[in-house]
RNA sequence: GGGCGCUUAGCUCAGUGGUAGAGCGGCGGUUUUACACACCGUUGGUCGGCGGUUCGAAUCCGUCAGCGCCCACCA
């Protein structure tokens, strides 16, 4: 017997150790079917399970138990990402707590074993949780980004995309972190408003005493490193400068007046100070003019006199080189504050404007990053992004919705070159060495490295490995391949590249989506997917982000606890519209715990009643209409579940198995087959009980995407599982069903009638309790057939004593509703108020006057007639010839009751 | 500054040319032997504004407004 309520903490853990352990999750390279692939967007080793992953990682679950169960070969490869500054933090951040030596101290091996051994620890907590949300990875597959073949896979690709000149080390100006102290790619920077001022100083003339060009900044302490001024070359008010020189204000130093087209008229003071070692425009402006590029700053932003100090000039009332040397290690906030107060001593600031405006910051530090001029390694991405573009142009990699392809396109075709390298320990350190004389050797390992060194020196040399490691996404854009076996030719290689589908956030559409294409077309020869899948945001009920700070966020684990990981996932599901973000409420998954609750009561309502497993029944072979009924609406919900899920439509498949579940087989279906299971043994009722069973085994195979771990369970408890385990069990397909059509319209009439009986009852506030004779007035045999067929059924739910034709008299003051041809008449005379019994046809009769109208009006007029399709006209007549007889019918009802 | 998206019932959202839908909520009723996490009934909308195309527009086009997101080097 089933439990009298359904408990989800009781099975769900039970139930996931069963099908892990049996292989259940497992791909099959060696099996002869179509695999059907996903690989997961590795979530951060630091990680734990946000709302997002229960969004992302439940739709791709729903689409590999979808596949599996249609008989697909299916991989969903796990694993993680090593997440360089994030796991080198959290490191940093507990060695701090423990109060032993930091990450320097220790050096570079014992730190990175520190690294290793917390990973060993602590760093399987996602993947338990994932557990947890009942996705069916396939786990003794899990991998790690910092493996040792997916190590392997990121030094080949380094090795190679270097001899093909695709990857080149360059001395520009990069996003500098001051925090963690190394480089980040322009999409690691993120704009933020910022208050600040503007600053305009004056820049005394050269040999023109009193005459001062006048330049507005809002980094004054960068002028340290200023190397000239530019004007635009229209601008008449500079002209006479270009070419001479201004003195640099607390250095001394002379630098030019250059005339470039950067400098617009418009802005501060129409004066530009350039500063090509801190600023990008600067630094372009620098290579126009072949200035000088002195940086000012050091690698955590305080003040760095070394290669300025030579040139430092003492100018009375003008440079101050005591106050300059002072300012030598001095953060660059305080070095600003500083500055400012000094030109101001001496009059050489002319004023100061309030000022807001974007200044970029570290997304994972949060500090504003500092254009810095290093050394770094580049990816040549504008090559690599161009078949990229192409794959998607051609349609060989859709995004869904289509929209994400914009965005996509928008990006790659203005792509910059990928700067890889990062100044830290945790990662993937670059497979470069270095001679004594600075010459670079790119290899596999440091033999190798040696080897080509002795052949170009012809000797032996000391070299040194590169100390750098390399961003994070360069692995994360090889997953797609580098999981499953490259460089190896491995037989999963082989059958699972390309996937199928990759799930995912937008958020990372260029972080990771957009190079693993390129990559993946580089050294696959093939986009490494074929759909993109790209779904929204999970909000707060309000539509709010959810963030610490706000106190919103709403821990995907607690809701499991409470409400069981069913109703989470088919409410991630239910939510998940197309391109949409997702307000989640509490409100919601309370809502589809119902529904897995009323699942379970339909199946102990199944197994009261005998309603069993049987594989002798044949739905073929069904002749009731009920039971064909049943079985057509079975196809239909299950043709739209399949549709959506084909369509990457999780909502809709949510709502058609939702609908069918509750409204269909709940509500109509096991009400109308209760007469018949309360009635005789015989061949009728036989045939319901099969007709039950088939169709509680379609539902639990149909919902088992969604919501796992209920229907498993009901799939053994009710029976099913005689063949083995549902996650197992084939996908279900249409049945054949003889004479559908006769049974939907039959079904369809009886439905109709009972609700026009319970209508009319409610709105003339007649208590349930009472009970009357149902007449049926001008009805077709057909319907008389039809309610002498469904008689037990239509007095149960229509509260009537009996179903008959009207014979003779119309009842006085019966209450009456128009069905199809016939009228409804229910003798309650006695318990009505026959005037509010006028008054209801009276309005019912209006409303269809009104519909009628329009109708009439649409048909009246020629152009309509003349230029609609002839199908459009026909509609109408017929809707129309329908009102009128329906009014007919009302006319008639009032007739018969009226005073 | 550029791009994208959204605006439909009190709330959350479906609905890509032919009588406006769902869920939740609200309201009224019900111990009908699976289920009150239930059942039955019901109330809610000139589909953001304006203009256009069309026999016909929530749906296509234009425009305006509001909201949101992404990108961008503006001193």
């Amino acid at each position: 017997m089933l439990d009298k309520s359904f408990d989800p903490a009781a099975i769900e853990q039970r139930l996931y150790q069963g099908w892990e352990a049996s292989g259940a999750f497992s791909a099959d390279p060696s099996s002869p079917a179509k695999p059907f692939t996903i690989m997961i967007p590795p979530p951060n080793v630091t990680g734990s399970l946000h709302i997002g992953h229960a969004l992302d990682n439940t739709l791709q679950d729903v689409l590999i138990r979808w596949r599996r169960m249609q008989g697909r070969d299916a991989l969903w490869q796990p694993g993680t990402d090593h997440a360089g500054i994030a796991t080198q933090m959290v490191v940093e951040r507990l060695l701090a707590q423990q109060g032993g030596p930091d990450r320097r101290a220790m050096g570079r091996e014992a730190f990175l074993n520190r690294v290793w051994e917390w990973k060993a620890e602590s760093g399987g907590t996602i993947t338990r949780q994932l557990r947890r949300l009942g996705a069916s990875l396939d786990w003794p597959r899990e991998r790690f980004t910092m493996d040792e073949g997916l190590s392997d896979a990121v030094r080949e690709v380094f090795v190679r995309l270097y001899r093909e000149g695709l990857l080149y080390r360059d001395r520009r100006l990069v996003n500098w972190d001051p925090k963690f102290l190394t480089a980040i790619s322009d999409l690691e920077v993120e704009s933020k408003e910022v208050k600040g001022s503007l600053w305009h100083l004056r820049y005394p003339v050269e040999g023109e005493p009193g005459r001062f060009l006048v330049v507005a900044t809002t980094r004054p302490e960068t002028m340290l490193g200023d190397t000239a001024v530019a004007v635009h070359p229209e601008d008449e008010r500079f002209r006479d400068l270009v070419g001479k020189r201004v003195i640099l204000p607390l250095t001394g130093r002379a630098i030019p007046v250059v005339a470039d087209e950067y400098s617009d008229p418009e802005k501060g003071s129409g004066a530009v100070k350039i500063t090509p070692a801190h600023d990008f425009n600067d630094f372009e402006v620098g290579r126009r003019h072949a200035l000088g590029m002195p940086s000012v700053l050091d690698a955590e932003g305080r003040v760095m006199l070394d290669e300025i100090a030579a040139s430092m000039v003492a100018v009375d009332g003008v440079a101050d080189l005591d106050f300059v040397r002072g300012l030598a290690g001095q953060d660059r906030f305080a070095a600003r504050k500083a500055i400012v107060a000094r030109l101001e001593e001496m009059e050489l600031l002319e004023k100061i404007e309030p000022h807001t405006h974007m200044v970029p910051h570290g997304d994972r530090s949060g500090v504003p990053i500092e254009p810095r001029l290093t050394m770094q390694w580049y990816v040549d991405a504008k090559t690599l992004a161009q078949p990229a573009i192409k794959a998607v142009e051609t349609g060989q990699t859709v995004f869904t919705p289509r929209q994400w392809e914009n965005t996509f396109f928008a990006w790659m075709r203005d792509i910059q070159p990928w700067c890889v390298s990062r100044q830290l320990w945790w990662g993937h350190q670059i497979p470069a060495w270095y001679a004594p004389d600075g010459e670079v050797f790119v290899a596999h390992t440091a033999e190798e490295a040696a080897a080509q060194a002795r052949e170009k020196f012809g000797r032996d040399v000391e070299l040194t490995r590169d100390e750098d490691v390399l961003d994070t996404w360069f692995s994360s854009a090889l997953w797609p391949f580098s999981t499953i076996g490259w460089p190896e030719k491995t037989p999963e290689l082989a059958k699972y590249y390309p996937g199928d589908v990759l799930v995912t956030g937008f958020d990372i559409i260029f972080f990771w989506v957009a190079r693993m294409i390129m990559m993946g077309i580089h050294f696959m020869g093939e986009v490494p997917f074929r759909t993109v899948c790209i779904h929204g945001l999970v909000r707060d009920e309000k539509g709010q982000k959810m963030s610490k700070s706000r106190g919103n966020v709403m821990d995907p684990l607690e809701l499991i606890d409470v409400h069981g990981a069913d109703a989470v996932r088919f409410t991630l599901c239910a939510l998940a519209g197309p391109g949409r973000d997702i307000k989640l409420s509490k409100q919601r998954i309370e809502g589809y715990r119902a529904f897995a609750t009323k699942i379970w009561n339909a199946s102990r309502f199944c197994e009261m009643n005998g309603i069993a497993p049987r594989a002798d029944f044949d739905p073929a072979s069904a002749r009731l209409p009920l039971s064909r009924w049943i079985l057509d609406a079975a196809n239909a919900a299950l043709a739209d579940a399949n549709a959506a899920l084909e369509a990457f439509r999780f909502d809709d498949y949510a709502l058609a198995c939702y609908r069918f579940t509750w409204n269909g087989f709940c509500d109509w279906f096991l009400e109308f087959a209760k007469p018949v299971l309360n009635g005789p043994d015989g061949p009728e009722k036989e045939e319901v009980k099969g007709a039950a069973q088939h169709v509680l085994g379609t539902i639990l195979r149909m919902l088992h995407p969604a919501m796992p771990f209920i229907t498993e369970e009901l799939w053994h408890r009710m029976g099913y599982g005689a063949e083995g385990s549902l996650i197992r069990a084939p996908w279900p397909e249409a049945v054949p069903v003889e004479g559908a059509a006769e049974a939907r319209a039959e079904l369809d009439w009886v439905v109709r009638l009972v609700s026009e009986v319970r209508t009319v009852r409610s709105e003339m506030n007649v208590a349930p309790s009472i009970t009357v004779p149902l007449l049926l007035s001008g009805a077709s045999g057909e319907s008389l057939a039809r309610a002498a067929r469904w008689s037990d059924a239509i007095c149960r739910l229509g509260r009537a004593t009996e179903i008959r034709a009207l014979d003779g008299e119309a009842p006085r003051g019966a209450v009456q509703a128009v069905v199809g041809e016939a009228t409804i008449m229910l003798p309650l005379a006695d318990v009505i108020d026959l005037a509010a019994e006028r008054a209801r046809l009276a309005k019912e009769r209006a409303r269809i006057a009104g519909e009628a109208a329009k109708t009439e009006a649409k048909l009246g007029s020629d152009v309509f007639v003349s230029r609609a399709p002839e199908e459009i006209v026909q509609e109408m007549r017929d809707r129309l010839e329908a009102q009128q007889t329906e009014m007919a019918r009302l006319d008639a009802a009032m007739a018969r009751i009226a005073g």
